[in-house]
RNA sequence: GGGGCCGUAGUCUAGCCUGGCUAGGAUGCAGGGCUUGGGCCCCUGUGGUCCCGGGUUCAAAUCCCGGCGGCCCCA
C-alpha cells in the first residue's frame, strides 16, 4: 500500500489548515486576534524537538544565549534609519502604562538588532572579546498586513532564533554569515528540509543589512517559502549606536555585525514538506512518539489480559534500547480509529500485537510513510525498527529534495521564459545582467518574485540577459512565494 | 493595497434569498449496552451570547449599516 499526496498537492492550504487542527498541533482562528495561533501539546513537542536542535546547533558553535525585554523604545528602534523604515509599517507600539499615555512609545520587538546592540556597546570594549556571538529564541512582533496564515504568516512569531554576532572585520563578519549557512545547512539536513540558498537582491534584503542570504524551500503548492535567513550587517548599527572597540594597534573603530534567524516556518515546512493526504511523517529526530503499539484485544478477559501485557513487554523493551514508544490502550477506540489517530500525527512506525502475535512472537511492523507492513520476530525487532526508521528519514529526505530538484528549471530566452510562466511550478533561473529593471520586468510580466541569485555565486559566462539582450553576469531566480 | 466568499453547540453543517413554529442534522463529549486485525453499531443524555454593536420592524439567525475574525483570488 501507498500513500497519496492528492489532497496535499492539489489542495495544500486546506491540507495544511486540516492537518494542523487534526494533529493538535496549533490551534488557529480562533484566538480573537488575527494573526495569532496556540500551540497544542502535540504541536509544542514537536516545536520543542525543533527548539533543542536549534540550540545545540549554536551552543556548539560557541553562541551564547541571551534574553533581551519585549519592548523597544521608540528612540532605540529609530536609530538606524534604513532600519526603521522597513520596519515602520508593521510595528506593534505600546502607548499606554495603565491610563497613563506614555512620553515614548514602546515597541513590540519586530527584531532585536537595536536593543541588542546598545548592550553590546556596553559589554564589548576590545577586540580580544571578538568574535561575539549572541542568541535569543522569542516571541516576535510584526504587523503583518498581507493575509495572515497559521504559523506560516503570523501577527505574533512564537518561535524566533535570532543570532546577533560582532566582529573585529569586514571579513569575520564575512565568515560568520558562512557559519550561519553551515548551521542552517545542518538544522535542515537533520528535518530533510530541502533549501535552496540564494542572495537576496538590493531591493530585498534585510533593512538595514549590506546583504541578506536567504534559505527558501519549495511548498507542496509550488510556492516557495523563505525559512531562513542570514544578514551582513557591516557596520550600519555600530555606527548609529556610537559602538565602538579598541584594536590591536590601539585605535578605536566600530565592530562589524552579522544577524541571523530562523522562526515558526521551520515547523511549518517540516510538516509541508514530508505530509501525505493522512497526514504528518514525522522524520524520527522529531516525532515525539517514534513506535506507537496498538494492542488488538480479541476474545475473552484472559487473553486480552495477555495482549495488553505482551505490548507494554514490548514497548518496555524498545524503552530500553533508546526508542521513544507508546502502547495506545485505550478502550474506548478500536484498532482502526487508533491507526488513524496516530497516522495523521506522523509516528514513524506502528506495531500491531494481537493474538497472531502473542502466539508467534513475530510483531506486525508498520511504517508510515509508505505503509509496508513487516513481520518481525522479537529477536530482530530493535535492529529491524532501526534500520526502518533509518530508512523512513533518508526516503523523506530524499523524497522531499527530489521534488524540489525537479521544480528548478534553467531557461535562456524570453520565449521558454514565457512558457514556463504558463505553469509556474517551482523555481526558474534565468541569465540576468544585474539590472534592477530587468528582474522587476520579469516579476511584472510573470507575477513572480525574485529570489535573488545563486549562493556560492555563479557566473552566467557567456549567457544574456533575455530581458534587454545584454550580457549576463549571473543568474536570477523568480517564484511564487508566500 | 484591490476584489470575492463567509461567520449558526468543541467541529462540520441546514435554515437566510421570500423576517414569524421549541434553530434541525451529523460529528464530538458523558453514561449504558454490544464489540474490537483499518474510523463498529444501538439506546439515553449533554452541549447555542445564531461573531459583536447599532438600525429597520409588532417581530431579526434571516433585511440594512459599521466593526471584528476567517478563507480564496489578484497586485
Amino acid at each position: 500500500m501507498s500513500v497519496s499526496r492528492e489532497r496535499w498537492s492539489s489542495d495544500f492550504s486546506r491540507w495544511f489548515d486540516w492537518v494542523i487542527e487534526e494533529a493538535e498541533i496549533y490551534d488557529y482562528g480562533r484566538y480573537p486576534v488575527k494573526g495569532m495561533g496556540v500551540w497544542m501539546p502535540f504541536g509544542f513537542q514537536i516545536r520543542r524537538r525543533i527548539i533543542d536542535i536549534i540550540r545545540e546547533l549554536h551552543d556548539s558553535r560557541g553562541h551564547e544565549e541571551v534574553l533581551f525585554p519585549i519592548l523597544i523604545p521608540e528612540t532605540l528602534l529609530r536609530k538606524e534609519s534604513e532600519h526603521i523604515r522597513g520596519f515602520e509599517g508593521e510595528v506593534y507600539w505600546v502607548t499606554h502604562g495603565g491610563l497613563e499615555p506614555l512620553d515614548i512609545k514602546l515597541a513590540l520587538r519586530p527584531t532585536s538588532e537595536t536593543n541588542i546592540t546598545y548592550y553590546e556597546s556596553l559589554w564589548i570594549k576590545s577586540y580580544k572579546q571578538l568574535p561575539k556571538k549572541y542568541y535569543q529564541i522569542v516571541s516576535v512582533f510584526r504587523y503583518e498586513t498581507k493575509a495572515t496564515r497559521p504559523m506560516i504568516r503570523v501577527r505574533e512569531i512564537t518561535t524566533f532564533k535570532e543570532a546577533h554576532t560582532v566582529h573585529a572585520s569586514f571579513s569575520d563578519a564575512e565568515r560568520q554569515v558562512l557559519e550561519a549557512i553551515e548551521i542552517y545547512k545542518n538544522l535542515f539536513d537533520k528535518l530533510g528540509i530541502p533549501y535552496i540558498i540564494s542572495r537576496r537582491p538590493e531591493w530585498d534584503k534585510f533593512a538595514g543589512a549590506l546583504y541578506t542570504i536567504a534559505f527558501d524551500t519549495l511548498m507542496p503548492d509550488s510556492r516557495v517559502m523563505q525559512i531562513g535567513t542570514a544578514h551582513h550587517l557591516g557596520q550600519n548599527f555600530t555606527k548609529v549606536f556610537d559602538f565602538k572597540i579598541q584594536l590591536a594597534d590601539g585605535s578605536l573603530d566600530y565592530p562589524w555585525q552579522t544577524s541571523y534567524g530562523v522562526s515558526d516556518r521551520v515547523v511549518a515546512s517540516l510538516i509541508s514538506v514530508h505530509g501525505d493526504d493522512r497526514g504528518l511523517v514525522l522524520p524520527s529526530i522529531i516525532a515525539p512518539i517514534q513506535v506507537i503499539i496498538i494492542p488488538i484485544p480479541i476474545g475473552l478477559e484472559e487473553e486480552k489480559k495477555t495482549i495488553l501485557e505482551e505490548a507494554r513487554r514490548i514497548a518496555d523493551l524498545l524503552k530500553s534500547s533508546g526508542f521513544r514508544v507508546r502502547v495506545d490502550d485505550r478502550e474506548e477506540l478500536r484498532p482502526g480509529a487508533k491507526y488513524y489517530y496516530w497516522e495523521v500525527r506522523g509516528v514513524p512506525i506502528r506495531i500491531d500485537i494481537g493474538p497472531e502475535e502473542v502466539k508467534s512472537r513475530v510483531y506486525t511492523v508498520v511504517r508510515r510513510d509508505t505503509l509496508e507492513k513487516y513481520k518481525v520476530s522479537e529477536d530482530k525487532l530493535i535492529s529491524e525498527l532501526k534500520a526502518i526508521i533509518e530508512d523512513i528519514d533518508s526516503h523523506l529526505s530524499r523524497r522531499a529534495w527530489q521534488s524540489m530538484k525537479s521544480a528548478i528549471k534553467r531557461v535562456r530566452t524570453l520565449k521558454e521564459l514565457e512558457e514556463w510562466a504558463k505553469y509556474k511550478r517551482g523555481i526558474v533561473e534565468v541569465p540576468w545582467c544585474g539590472k534592477e529593471e530587468c528582474a522587476h520586468r520579469v516579476e511584472e510580466t510573470l507575477e513572480v518574485k525574485t529570489l535573488g541569485t545563486p549562493w556560492p555565486e555563479e557566473r552566467a559566462e557567456g549567457e544574456y540577459c533575455p530581458i534587454c539582450g545584454l550580457k549576463a553576469v549571473t543568474w536570477a531566480r523568480y517564484a511564487k512565494t508566500y
